[in-house]
DNA sequence: TAAGATAGTAATTGATTACTTACTTTGTAC
DNA sequence: GTACAAAGTAAGTAATCAATTACTATCTTA
């Protein structure tokens, strides 16, 4: 047992933050993790948290950064190199439901986001991510109707709601059965479905 | 201005509780939606709501009931008489897209639900909505696959799980741009995307 | 190694929330 | 019209939560 040292630096202290409400968020309701569940997860007071972060809602801002960072970078390393638009949109569809896999935590806190009312920064920095995740889609369908992959008569926008919607609906059955790894087997069998909507002339 | 009478028969009483908490979850997030909120919405002090719900969790069991019945419902009725299980897959899906539009609450209210670690009342109503929902696609989808409208090699879970999830993006783009009226121009393209999928041969 | 900065604890605070209680008003049946 | 039940009010209560405070332990560096 090499346990962890008391005293850790800011910086560190904040990355154990973000990754214990990651974490938390994988088996409980974002929106009842308290700053003192948070503190408990990482061995630390509760009143500790506030030496780094202002408030909670900076916390949750730390965390929806972490998520962006993460899933844009994670579906760029999976479409590179891939040549075929349909082929690397069907990679980052695979490494997105992976990334869900391993952090199921992330949908949650999500949807969480996105319900809130106000404009929070975390809510934003969603809105922000789904927004590169959309240019990122509508790039590889251009190359798709350049290369002649994908008809040119396909609503770009629709198509890319479609693709978010696929991931979603996916992960939705997965709450729904409280069984994240039958996404994995269903991912492929899904986006088949929406390959072929998306290839197909109308 | 005809006041409405400050005595309601528990019943009524009941039934103005649901719509009233509907109605909030359209403009707040569902679990910040108070018991002090709800009876001011209604005019109506706090504690006499505890005169018609044991607990607030009953009453998000009856608020779920609720919208399990009218979607069900509603989706029922647009489907009824049409032939084509094709067509009446589309009519399912726009009554679906107008019953969020009407009450852009709801699907708040069911991912708030389902996010929820616990197996609440609420939580199961959503979870058996949906399951019934399943029902009808896989029975339309079995009945197009005999009339040769949809490939028999088509997966039916994967189909009914995408078609779910095809809804849940058009709503999820429309919390993005706190627009729910979108729904409505974009709900026939992303159906047209979904319906080539389904029907073209592997 | 002394001193200041950094990171931690433990206890407390004020606000909020679901729920309760004692009492009052309103509708209705005889 | 009176009695009784149903429905409502107003003022609580206990619990929970984010944030603060006063103080302590631990690093770092001159």
């Amino acid at each position: 047992m090499d346990t962890p040292p008391k005293h850790l630096p800011a910086d560190e202290r904040r990355a154990v933050t973000v990754e214990s409400v990651v974490t938390l968020a994988g088996s409980q309701n974002p929106s009842e993790i308290t700053t003192a569940a948070i503190a408990k997860h990482m061995n630390l007071t509760q009143g500790a948290l506030f030496r780094h972060f202002p408030n909670k809602e900076a916390i949750w801002q730390a965390v929806m950064e972490w998520v962006a960072e993460r899933l844009l970078a994670r579906i760029d390393r999976a479409a590179q190199g891939i040549e075929s638009p349909l082929a690397a949109m069907e990679a980052m569809f695979i490494s997105h439901v992976e990334f869900v896999i391993e952090h199921p935590g992330v949908p949650r806190m999500m949807f969480g986001e996105l319900q809130r009312a106000e404009s929070t920064p975390a809510k934003r920095m969603v809105q922000t991510l789904i927004e590169r995740y959309g240019e990122r889609l509508h790039r590889l369908i251009d190359t798709g109707k350049a290369r002649g992959e994908i008809p040119a008569s396909l609503d770009n926008a629709a198509a890319a709601t479609l693709f978010i919607g696929t991931v979603q609906g996916l992960v939705m059955q997965s709450m729904l059965a409280g069984d994240v790894g039958r996404m994995r087997r269903d991912a492929p069998l899904v986006f088949a479905i929406y390959c072929r909507g998306i290839r197909s002339a109308q």
